[in-house]
DNA sequence: ACCTGAACACCGTTCAAGT
DNA sequence: ACCTGAACACCGTTCAAGT
């Protein structure tokens, strides 16, 4: 067994139980309120000192990191989901739609959404591919079939959930991320 | 004289030359790299002492607004010029457009239109309002001759720089924010 | 092995001393 | 009046001591 292999897989049950706790209390607060969270305040909220979460996660910003690996899952279920639909207009904004539905709520996400750090974002690269793949089906099969502009591609996707995602954070109690999500759509139209 | 008369306008000539400087100094800094400029490179940047800046500004944040205020005047002005465009449309587009173009390569600004602290705006009521009304006039005037969608309005103005600035921070090099300018635009097309 | 929390580092802000 | 910069406060991070 390499060292490798044995950081990887043992954990002694209560260092394993110990990084669930730090887990739960993290998600909790920073969807809360992703900026005012503090670490020694992540800590007592999961019961364990701070020392404990640095030695679970190198840096603040890789706990957040984390989390939002959690989150990248979720849109890999709901672009596999989307695929089914046969439509393939309905299939992209329903892919969108319900990107922007599973973060909604989520100030912890949205705020490493709009991060300056790109950094941040290396531990996920596997996470993205995965959603990637199906995403890109979607979209190609929109734009072969004429059912959005020609131009759009994958690529333009982080950058829209970026902006709407900001509206989120920016205006959290109102519903204007779904008029600017709406906006969006129908920019998607062929022109 | 009262005493508000006084602190507005007798300056001693140091004093005012001193707050040019930090000016000059937070400017040039805050649009390479809002995120990483300290309070002491900015003084020593401008060759004052760091309590000189607090004399003139109460706080980091308070600099930060006090160049968006200078901003938002340009923004006025090219709403007052976009008026007088004759094609309700190219009106509308103009705006945007230029708006966009005059943020290009201001990080600081970017990331005070991102800032989700909403207080900090408190001191530019006045000049938001001052461009509040020549844009709602052009938007207005679009909507009426159905250049553009009728749920358009000026409320959205502000969601869609956020969303488009976001772009410009996330991607400074590259072009990906006129991609998403376009896409909004194309998005603005009567349904 | 893993945990704890006092100590350290960094940076925004203040304030006593200077002119 | 205004300026300076050492000192303070706050919070992310480390590490010596404990189990």
């Amino acid at each position: 067994m390499t060292s490798a292999e044995k950081t990887e897989k043992t954990l002694r049950a209560d260092a394993r139980r110990n990084r669930e706790k730090i887990f739960a209390a993290a998600r909790e607060l920073f969807a809360r309120d992703a900026e005012g969270v503090q670490m020694e305040e992540i800590a007592s909220h999961a019961g364990v000192g701070v020392g404990t979460i640095y030695r679970h996660f190198p840096t603040k910003q890789a706990l957040l990191t984390e989390m939002v690996r959690t989150r990248f899952s979720r849109f890999t279920e709901i672009a596999l989901e989307a695929e089914r639909i046969d439509d393939p207009r309905e299939a992209v904004e329903t892919l969108i739609r319900q990107s922007c539905v599973e973060v909604e709520g989520d100030a912890g996400f949205q705020l490493a959404m709009m991060s300056p750090d790109e950094l941040e974002w290396e531990g996920i690269e596997q996470e993205k591919a995965a959603f990637a793949e199906p995403a890109t089906r979607i979209i190609d099969r929109a734009v072969e079939s004429g059912a959005v502009r020609s131009d759009f591609s994958f690529a333009d996707f982080p950058m829209l959930m970026c902006g709407i995602t900001s509206t989120m954070y920016f205006a959290p109690a109102g519903s204007d991320w779904q008029r600017h999500l709406d906006l969006i759509l129908a920019g998607l139209r062929p022109g």
